[in-house]
DNA sequence: ACCTGAACACCGTTCAAGT
DNA sequence: ACCTGAACACCGTTCAAGT
């Protein structure tokens, strides 16, 4: 009988658990797989997955919140992007593909709807919204001084109108998947291109 | 014993038993809302709802195409609007005005997950969504021949866009609720302008 | 023809008992 | 300390029985 457990179990459980209801969820969305199916895949009791996390819901939000730390990844290139435009069309592409497998179109809706009684989880995505506005905005301010961008503009503000459209063209794509994602990308783009740049 | 129904009687139902859902689901939300609520809100018994909706899916469906249906009654002061712009704007205040009262935001997001995994409501939406984008495309159209908007622009595609956006920024309002109705439309009548109008 | 309401089926969550 | 799995609570849906 140990007196220290193993100081990694509770982490790998965790990972497990996650692994287990992301395979489940692609397979069936949110609302049709059961804990007891998440649990078989788990290879763990019922009991066991409640002391690993609180509820459904709560499984949900630390999928959601991995997608979109991933999604995220892509604003690093953003700053480093020579061309503004051409950076923002390459974080809509992550975005959207981050989002676009067969069933994580319905995880995308079932995250929104979540978060729209789970506080927690509201102010979790706000916090990362947060964040990717500030980079979007702050290479915005960095283009303009190349004059990559209106001079009057607010940073801000566009970079958030950015990704209120990003998000509703992922949305899109999850109920209707109409077009190929290149398509959805270059649409971005062409918003992109009106919001931000002079001339045109 | 009538040998003819009172053929008012189905869609004075109908009726009753969408009005009770939407008092529900506007105070607790559509999944905290249970079926038997609605019944004692509704006055009726559960076989008998069942006699007028396949589901509880089916009821939140129904609300979701009445709440658009409204939200599109705007449409027709676009095509009469004077200025473009003005126009759109006016669209965009009276969209996010009929999914802003307290418990409507989460309705919005509830009607996105829902239609993800159902198909009917998926295709009923994409087609009032088709509707939209005609009109606004024709109002493009005719706003350009006046030099209203870019003669190059694709107006198709543009009129997705805006609604795409649109979609967007209702979401934000769900989670968020940052700001007032006015700003939000704001920010849409700077990307409408943006995106239509040559020149700024 | 329309309705009632008890019963059924299913599933998220808990907890007494094990090691 | 961690786990099991039977039991519980809840709720969407059905259906035999009434009028």
């Amino acid at each position: 009988m140990p007196r220290l457990a193993d100081p990694a179990l509770p982490e790998r459980r965790r990972g497990q658990i996650l692994e287990a209801a992301r395979a489940c969820f692609r397979e069936r969305g949110f609302r049709q797989t059961t804990i007891e199916e998440i649990c078989a895949e788990a290879r763990i009791s019922p009991g066991a997955l409640y002391r690993y996390y609180a509820s459904k819901a709560d499984i949900v939000a630390a999928i959601a919140l991995d997608a979109r730390a991933e999604a995220e990844a892509a604003l690093d290139q953003l700053a480093s992007a020579e061309a503004l435009i051409e950076g923002l069309a390459e974080l809509a592409g992550a975005f959207l593909e981050a989002f676009d497998s067969e069933r994580d179109a319905a995880l995308l809706s079932d995250i929104w709807a979540e978060a729209a009684r789970d506080p927690i989880l509201a102010k979790a995505l706000a916090k990362r919204d947060k964040i990717a506005r500030e980079r979007i905005a702050a290479a915005i301010d960095k283009a303009r001084l190349a004059g990559g961008a209106y001079p009057a503009l607010n940073s801000e503000e566009a970079a958030e109108t950015l990704l209120t459209a990003l998000e509703g063209f992922a949305l899109r794509r999850a109920l209707w998947r109409a077009e190929p994602l290149a398509a959805t990308v270059r649409r971005f783009r062409t918003l992109a291109l009106h919001l931000l740049k002079p001339k045109r």
